[in-house]
RNA sequence: GGAGGGGUUCCCGAGUGGCCAAAGGGAUCAGACUGUAAAUCUGACGCGCGAGCUUCGGUGGUUCGAAUCCACCUCCCUCCA
């Protein structure tokens, strides 16, 4: 199929400039697109995936991709559909933050071969531009009506009790102002985002006609929602990351695993290098098989080994076999320690500094936020240690919850809350 | 600089002297049902095992008693200059 159908077929292409010529003018000969990312925190979430495996698609399509990171625009903040204003971030903080997604970034993209990606960062080429130049060459050519027209910020404008400072209106300037920037350094002839972007993407169109007589292109691709309206990428432990440090590739396997089935069909084409054929095919089959999909596990498996390689993939189904098979009880020794270390939240504690309660120790450990939802979860035998259930009254006796003639081993406790959580204590 | 309107528990949003740890909705967590799904029903939802403790932008004050009244401060919004 050709690759622009592909896209369309994926659900991938929300908006195009262009309309009906754009598909035409992509296949024509390899582009140089580009995408940006703001730095807003020390690492990318499941929320830049889809515009991030989109670069790579290009790329394997035999486009030239850029991967921007916004040293400068994250030292603005985009107002694009926030509802409030955002506290600005030291620039200190930002250049850490630049350097960690460089590293992230670069792990999804190609640097060899004809179509090698470039990594760009715009503080590059605004940190030197005076505001008098910025101001004569650049803003010269936006039209403030036009600005305050831009449905990403009419909330903002319009909404009471919301307002938006000069700071954040500006954004839009300096986002436009990059893509003519890198329309002349490197040839770039296309933008691409998700679609809360598109307001800033046709603002750079617009702004490298003006400024390079040249006419680029933009595209952006849908926000992933899903079907319950819930937001997507955010559970009670916060957001899922790509890096490995703040979600573990078990965490994020778990994630995927948990998909909604009216979701996971459209998830394998946005997150997925899989055909559309196949996933239509896997999709016909689980429609025919009683009980549970293989869809899940299939995107589950994909996007774990995209994001954290077959090793961090590995190391999830380890896990998840121990710990959602029912075999628990025959874990060696050995397989206990591979999980502590292949990213089950685990925790080693003395036998005599245990706490004087359940609620404590485990709310410690990390599995809930408050003692609250241990009790609420002891007083409906939710709460199971080795297989064991503990009640209410066991609360205040961790020593006779964790006695050690009912230790793995000697010492492993496995000790669930509810059928996901589950924390490894090793008690000494 | 002037006039007015606001800041409530994760979010939205009620509450204008005691009946308020604070309505309602959403999100989230747990249980039942299932398939580690959805929908539905049930429970929890400031912290604490508990007695109890700490909250309604901040600081003081009035009062037996304040999220609610007063003063000052701070931040946000609207309009005027």
């Amino acid at each position: 199929m050709a690759f622009f159908q592909d896209l369309k077929a994926r659900g991938l292409v929300f908006q195009t400039t262009g309309d009906e010529q754009f598909e035409a003018w992509l296949s024509d000969k390899p582009r140089i697109l580009y995408c940006g990312f703001d730095p807003t925190a020390d690492s990318l979430h499941i929320g830049s995936l889809v515009p991030l495996l989109m670069l790579r698609r290009f790329q394997l399509a035999g486009h030239t991709p850029i991967a921007l990171v916004g040293g400068a625009t994250g030292l603005i903040g985009d107002p694009s559909f926030k509802a409030h204003e955002r506290a600005l971030n030291t620039p200190d903080v930002v250049s850490k933050w630049v350097s960690r997604l460089r590293t992230q970034m670069s792990q999804f993209l190609s640097f060899e071969g004809d179509a090698s990606a470039v990594m760009a960062n715009n503080l590059d080429w605004t940190a030197n531009v005076d505001v008098l130049t910025f101001l004569r060459d650049v803003g010269k050519h936006f039209s403030v009506n036009n600005m305050i027209a831009k449905e990403s910020v009419k909330q903002r404008i319009e909404r009471e009790g919301a307002g938006i400072s000069f700071t954040e209106f500006t954004y839009m300037i300096l986002q436009s102002f990059d893509f003519a920037e890198l329309n002349k350094r490197y040839g770039c002839e296309l933008q691409i985002g998700g679609s809360d972007q598109w307001g800033n993407i046709t603002g750079g169109v617009d702004l490298t006609r003006r400024m390079n007589s040249a006419q680029v292109q933009g595209l952006t691709m849908p926000l992933v929602t899903k079907a319950d309206g819930t937001k997507f990428g955010k559970t009670e432990s916060g957001t899922i990351w790509l890096d490995a440090k703040k979600t573990s590739p078990y965490a994020f396997y778990q994630f995927w695993l948990s998909t909604a089935d009216a979701d996971v069909y459209t998830f394998l084409k946005y997150f997925t290098f899989l055909s559309v054929s196949d996933i239509d095919a896997l999709e016909q089959e689980d429609a025919e098989r009683e009980g549970r999909p293989q869809a899940q596990m299939v995107l589950a498996q994909e996007v774990t080994r995209l994001v954290h390689t077959d090793v961090g993939l590995e190391a999830a189904e380890r896990i998840t076999q121990a710990m959602f098979n029912g075999e628990e009880g025959a874990l060696s020794e050995s397989d206990l320690a591979q999980l502590s270390l292949d990213g089950l939240p685990s925790s080693t504690v003395a036998r005599a500094e245990l706490p004087a309660t359940l609620t404590q120790l485990l709310t410690d450990a990390g599995m809930v936020t408050s003692g609250k939802q241990v009790k609420d979860a002891l007083g409906r035998s939710a709460v199971v240690i080795n297989g064991k259930p503990v009640s209410v009254d066991d609360n205040a006796n961790p020593q006779k919850c964790f006695a050690i003639d009912s230790a793995m081993h000697g010492q492993y406790f496995i000790t669930r809350l509810g059928k996901k959580k589950v924390h490894l204590f090793t008690v000494v």
